[in-house]
DNA sequence: CAAACTGTATTAACTTGTTAATACACCGAA
DNA sequence: TTCGGTGTATTAACAAGTTAATACAGTTTG
C-alpha cells in the first residue's frame, strides 16, 4: 500500500481513486480483506477520519462492505468489480467529450488528436 | 452576451471559458472591442471585480489587451486567436488520457469508446 | 475483566479560494 | 472644471470543503 499524493485533490478522493485503480486492474480478489481504517491511516500517514471517509464512500459505491466491527472487505460481487474499469473509462470519456462539446470538434479530429497524444504519452512513460 | 452559469465552477473561470469558446469558434475579430469590466458585470449580473479577475487572466494569456483606460480588446495577433481552439482541444485530450493512464487502456479501446460516446452525445443534442 | 483492536458519529478547526466592498488614478466629453 | 466613464489595487467578508480531535460502542483475545 503506497500512494503518491498530490496536493491538488483531497486525500480521501485520492484514496478512493487508488482503490478503484487497483480494482480496475484486477489486483483484488472478491471478498479480500483490506486494511482497517486505522491501519490504512498509519500506512499512509493520514488521519483515521480521512481513511474513514474514503471507506465510507467506497461502501456507498458498493466496492467494499463491512460486517460488524470486522475490517472491511472488497465486495464479493464480481459483476461490480468487473464494471469498475468500464465505468472509469466511460466517465473519463464523457467528461472529455463534454469539455470540448461547446466548440464543435468533428469526430475525425477528436480521434486524430487522441491517437497522436496517446502515442506521445506512452513514449514518455517508456523512456 | 449571455452565459448560463453553473454553480460548480467559479464565475470568473466560466467567464474566461465563455470567451475562449467564442474565440475558438471564430466569433471575434482581431482587435475587436469587448465590454468594459463594469459593463460586462452589469450584463451578467456579477460583481465588477469578478469581471476584472476574468479579464486580468485573459490578458495574461494574451487573449485580450488594454491600452490606458480604454475598454479592452481582443488581441490582434491572429496566430494567438487561431491557436486557442487547438490548445483547448489538446488540453482536454491530455487531461483525459492522463485520467485513464493509470489503468492501462489500450488505444484501440479508447478510440472505440470515444466513437461510441461521441455519437451518443450528438444524438442527444440533436433530438 | 481489561486491553487492544474494530467501526462509527459528532463537532470543531483549519484551509483555500471566491466574491464583494471600497477606494484610487486616469482620461475624455459636456 | 466636473461628471461619468475607464482600468486597477487592497482588503475584508464569506462560503465550502477538508481534515483533525475526540468520544462512543462493539468484539475478540490474553
Amino acid at each position: 500500500m503506497n500512494i503518491k499524493f498530490n496536493n491538488r485533490d483531497p486525500l480521501y478522493v485520492q484514496v478512493i481513486q487508488h482503490f478503484k485503480e487497483q480494482i480496475a486492474k484486477g489486483y483484488f480478489e472478491p471478498g479480500q480483506v483490506i486494511p482497517s481504517r486505522r491501519e490504512l491511516a498509519n500506512q499512509l500517514k493520514i488521519n483515521p477520519n480521512t481513511a474513514q471517509r474514503a471507506y465510507k464512500e467506497m461502501e456507498e459505491l458498493g466496492l467494499i462492505f463491512t460486517e460488524g466491527n470486522m475490517p472491511s472487505c472488497i465486495t464479493k460481487d464480481k459483476a461490480v468489480l468487473k464494471s469498475v474499469r468500464e465505468e472509469m473509462i466511460t466517465e473519463s470519456v464523457e467528461l472529455f467529450l463534454n469539455s470540448i462539446k461547446s466548440i464543435n470538434v468533428p469526430l475525425s479530429e477528436v480521434l486524430e488528436v487522441v491517437k497522436k497524444k496517446y502515442d506521445a504519452n506512452s513514449r514518455e512513460t517508456e523512456e
